[in-house]
DNA sequence: TCGATAATTAGACAAATGTCTAATTAATGC
DNA sequence: GCATTAATTAGACATTTGTCTAATTATCGA
């Protein structure tokens, strides 16, 4: 639950995963929407992986990233615990 | 969003709006469930009031927080809008 | 009016975070 | 084999964050 607020925690990471929300795209082609450096995407990316929002699968020399929305359901979850009994 | 989410990426702040959904506290009472110092507490609790996550009221020398959940359906929603299309 | 209580503000400080450049690893194609 | 490309790792650095103690503000009760 840490990692994963910790990860929705930054404007760029939520801007990958709705970028991802149309479908996967590789380290490169995810790197092209925003004006930051490789390794800093690189980081982001991994941060996302840390928390489960999104998987990584190496073909070649390419690496392409997946939006999860399993975790996503914690989330709700946790949430809704508020919803519940107003 | 970006005040919601960082005053959610805090496991204290966390814990209290889980303990305000059992009803508005003071301060004080809110204090009492953590191990942290009372500026600290008073700290987290505007970061959740700048979240517009709580809402404070002064009542003499008390000052009540009461949860409020309106800003929550915004979360809800940025969190539907991942599962609409799959 | 004054001491006690509730709470916040101010300021310091260590730890975590987001960014960068440089270096490294891994795969491709000639 | 070697230059090129994709991506990550390493390390540095400024900013932000969470915590504390000390000081301040505001209210209560006698």
């Amino acid at each position: 639950m840490n990692t994963l607020f910790k990860a929705l925690n930054d404007p760029t990471r939520r801007a990958m995963l709705e970028l991802l929300r149309q479908g996967p795209r590789t380290a490169g082609e995810i790197a092209e929407h925003f004006s930051f450096s490789k390794p800093t995407i690189s980081h982001h990316l991994d941060l996302l992986r840390q928390a489960d929002l999104v998987s990584s699968d190496k073909q070649g020399q390419y690496v392409t990233y997946t939006l999860n929305m399993t975790v996503m359901d914690e989330l709700l979850g946790w949430l809704l615990q508020f919803k519940s009994d107003t």
